[in-house]
DNA sequence: CAGTATCCGCGACGATACTG
DNA sequence: CAGTATCGTCGCGGATACTG
């Protein structure tokens, strides 16, 4: 099934430089987007909760990609006005759908690292056909 | 089903950082990694078929990126031995068994992109629950 | 044709400090 | 707690030119 983009009525094509599929690959594709959408698949979590779970974000990261989910309609915040603040955040409908794309490049990498490794170390010549 | 990294005897986590599946995490997440990929999925294409179809990329992101393609696995490089030359590149098992969750990652930016560019006008206040 | 090689700007990103 | 704000660097990535 081929989408037509409703703001140009061109088709969705990411190989096009200029269509805005290509942008949205770019913020899906990052690799702080597949950790934070992947742990909000079970459930809500907080800021220091994704903070702690993803090791080696910085804040600077986590804020301006929890903010460019939000933008794009993947992810939701709700603020609590206790003292102190409780800010929780969830995956909206779409962020769910995307998730499961997601999820499955994440359970990929955990599965085949072992291929990877060996690939990596068993690093073969180049390949020559023959003529 | 959890692996054990053979290199290390740990458990495989993308969610710490030492673990050598977030590094492979970097490379797959990368946006020329997903269009590459997801072009090789109907067959070996020639260097310049790639050039030409992933418009946008230069010569040496795309250079670069087959390389690491290559030497994580995915990618095969065969040189035909003629004048000019032919370099064909396809997909090691490894990468064909990573282009399903990658090419479904590329569909469905393309299937949702008006549900995306919706939510992006309608940029809705910060959701306060009512205490 | 299929690349290297080189230069370089600029934004991604981390570290640190501060605040409602 | 959940962020901003600011600064500094580092390497990503584009542009251009050259080669087997």
């Amino acid at each position: 099934m081929k989408t037509t983009v409703a703001s140009s009525g061109l088709p969705a094509d990411v190989y096009s430089a200029k269509c805005p599929t290509r942008q949205v690959l770019d913020h899906i594709a990052g690799k702080w987007t597949v950790l934070i959408v992947d742990s909000l698949l079970d459930g809500t979590l907080r800021y220091t909760e994704l903070f702690r779970r993803i090791e080696g974000v910085s804040q600077k990261m986590l804020t301006q990609t929890l903010r460019l989910l939000e933008a794009d309609g993947f992810v939701t915040r709700t603020v609590h006005p206790t003292v102190p603040p409780r800010v929780e955040y969830g995956l909206t409908e779409l962020g769910r759908s995307l998730a499961g794309p997601i999820s499955a490049l994440r359970e990929w990498t955990e599965a085949h690292i072992n291929d990877i490794e060996q690939a990596r170390s068993a690093r073969p010549a180049d390949q020559r056909a023959t003529p």
